[in-house]
DNA sequence: CTAGGGTTAG
């Protein structure tokens, strides 16, 4: 006998099941309390065996649920086995798809959703224009933008906010303004408003940006954010912190901006600072503000501070996720234990390029080539793909233990075999490793063919590498070049100086002080940096004599250079025993 | 049902 499984209309199970609705809202309400992918699962064979599969409703909440928790494969599931999906069915995968950041297939749902004769809302199209930004679907865009004309959408705030931000996205501000100009004055809201602030901040006008806020008559502390954020990614931390100071309410999202602008600005103390006024100010941080810190820490150098939020992070029940995950790797690395790093990166459940990239630089700056390697393959059999920044580390582990041919075929295989063209980064890193193995023609040849300029790192890798392998001929070449290329750059100057001094070219010696002093480059400041004393950071520069710093910083220097000077001596020997 | 903050390389 065959079963024919016609399809159960909702009044004909409400025949058979004049409970239904209390069963359904029973799940319904089971399924606000899922937090995992099983238990979502056990919800879903519940409404098959009442048939509330069929119910758009039901499955609406499913839906929605499991995008909400990132399992947008069993909402897919889900849509399959609706027959006739409705519009709030449509509506919570588009939303769902662009939540779990798979745009593509927001836009593939809206396709089929035109195909069922399923007429779109407002909802539908925020959505959908979100997920054309995000999948940077500009044609794409602006034929739904002539659709939304078509059904009259283009009256809707949410969906006009929605086409500001897209617009924004792609670098039309000007877009983004004519379709705010359309809003209409009763409608007009603080999101839009905030939206067009962000508009013209994320296009570098802040200007314009400014001239918005300063119009508005209500605002809340998204739009003070948005502003400050402006500021910060325009590099006017000035204006960005005065902000902060005089908004009437900050949030930890306010926090995090004040944080990441002093980051991005290499003002990692600053940044420090911020974080520690953020906690005493009795906010609790997130995962972002988390992350952002991290990276200041690692940058600073400052194993203590680190470890100390390193602890702060496992005491509070911070998600481990990727982007403090990587940010983690990446500390550790920096601060000196490789060990912690690792450890990070096995306890990590979910890993993204970032962490893989992290982990690889890491091993490589710290010389185990062979471990940047094996990371490497391993990153591969988890169908990880590499990108630019992986190879520079990649390469850059070839450079620091020597492996000339193997560097040079990694340089290859990234052309050929992941087709990633070598950016001045890549040049950068095999005329390094040349230079360092004295291969200096082959660094100037390599130089020579390169489609680009290069840079001054570029040349003065391959200064460096003429003083170790006293090469004057190319030195003279790089030196000509750096001149030219940073003018102000003491460091090159000196180290050309030093070789002709060396050969006693007089000449050639006088020849540089002069144009250096004509240039009126010689009160460049020196070097500046950090070291870390019973967990105080002491700032210090290369000419600091004792009367600049603190004794205690003087002689812990003095010990540090001392030991130096004898690794070194050390080094030295078991090269030549060898 | 919308908006404001995040990680690697340089």
């Amino acid at each position: 006998m065959q079963l024919t499984t016609a399809p159960l209309s909702m009044a004909n199970v409400l025949e058979r099941q004049p409970d239904l609705l209390d069963r359904i809202s029973v799940l319904v309400d089971q399924l606000k309390g899922c937090c995992s992918r099983r238990e979502l699962q056990s919800v879903f064979a519940s409404m098959i065996k009442i048939s509330a599969d069929q119910d758009c409703f039901s499955m609406n909440q499913f839906i929605s649920r499991c995008s909400s928790m990132s399992q947008s494969d069993l909402a897919d599931s889900a849509l399959a086995q609706i027959e006739e999906p409705n519009v709030f069915v449509y509506n919570a995968m588009i939303r769902g798809s662009v939540q779990c950041s798979r745009p593509l297939q927001a836009l593939e749902q809206y396709r089929s959703m035109s195909r069922a004769d399923v007429r779109p809302t407002s909802y539908t199209f925020s959505s959908l224009i979100k997920g054309c930004g995000l999948a940077k679907a500009l044609r794409f865009g602006e034929s739904v933008h002539g659709g939304i004309w078509k059904s009259g959408f283009n009256w809707h705030v949410f969906v006009q906010t929605a086409l500001i931000e897209f617009y924004a996205s792609f670098g039309g501000v000007a877009e983004s303004r004519k379709v705010w100009d359309e809003i209409q004055d009763g409608e007009r809201d603080v999101f839009s408003w905030t939206t067009m602030i962000s508009a013209y901040a994320s296009a570098g006008d802040m200007l314009s940006a400014r001239r918005l806020f300063d119009g508005m008559h209500e605002r809340n502390t998204a739009t003070w954010n948005a502003l400050i954020d402006g500021y910060a990614r325009s590099g006017d931390s000035i204006s960005a912190r005065s902000l902060f100071e005089c908004m009437p309410v900050k949030d930890i999202i306010s926090w995090t901006t004040m944080i990441a602008c002093y980051t991005q600005e290499q003002r990692y103390q600053e940044a420090v600072a911020m974080f520690k006024g953020m906690i005493a100010s009795g906010l609790i941080p997130d995962e972002v503000t988390m992350s952002t810190i991290i990276s200041a820490c690692a940058h600073l150098g400052s194993l203590d501070i680190g470890r100390e939020i390193h602890y702060y992070i496992m005491q509070n029940q911070f998600q481990l996720d990727v982007f403090i995950g990587s940010s983690l790797i990446d500390m550790y690395s920096k601060c000196g234990s490789l060990e912690r790093s690792l450890m990070v990166f096995y306890k990590l459940r979910e890993r993204n390029l970032f962490c893989w990239n992290s982990l690889i630089e890491g091993l490589a700056v710290h010389g185990l080539a062979k471990g940047a390697l094996l990371m490497f393959s391993k990153m591969e059999s988890e169908k990880m793909n590499p990108n630019w920044i992986t190879f520079v580390s990649i390469l850059n582990a070839c450079t620091h233990a020597g492996l000339v041919n193997e560097g040079q075929r990694w340089f290859m295989r990234m052309k050929e075999d992941y087709r990633i063209t070598p950016r001045v980064e890549h040049y950068g890193c095999m005329v390094d490793l040349f230079s360092r193995a004295g291969l200096l023609e082959d660094a100037l040849g390599l130089i020579r063919s390169m489609e680009f300029e290069p840079n001054a790192f570029i040349w003065g890798s391959l200064l460096g590498g003429c003083r170790v392998h006293r090469n004057l001929e190319i030195a003279r070449v790089c030196g000509d070049a750096l001149m030219s290329l940073e003018p102000n750059n003491t460091g090159h100057h000196m180290l050309l100086v030093n070789m002709y001094a060396e050969n006693n070219r007089w000449g050639e010696v006088v020849n540089i002080r002069r144009t250096m002093k004509g240039n009126g480059v010689e009160k460049e400041f020196p070097g500046q940096s950090w070291i870390e004393i019973g967990g105080e950071t002491c700032q210090f520069a290369a000419s600091d004599g004792n009367h600049a710093v603190s004794d205690q910083l003087f002689f812990f220097l003095k010990k540090l250079d001392a030991q130096i000077r004898l690794s070194n001596i050390d080094m030295h020997s078991i090269c030549t025993n060898y």
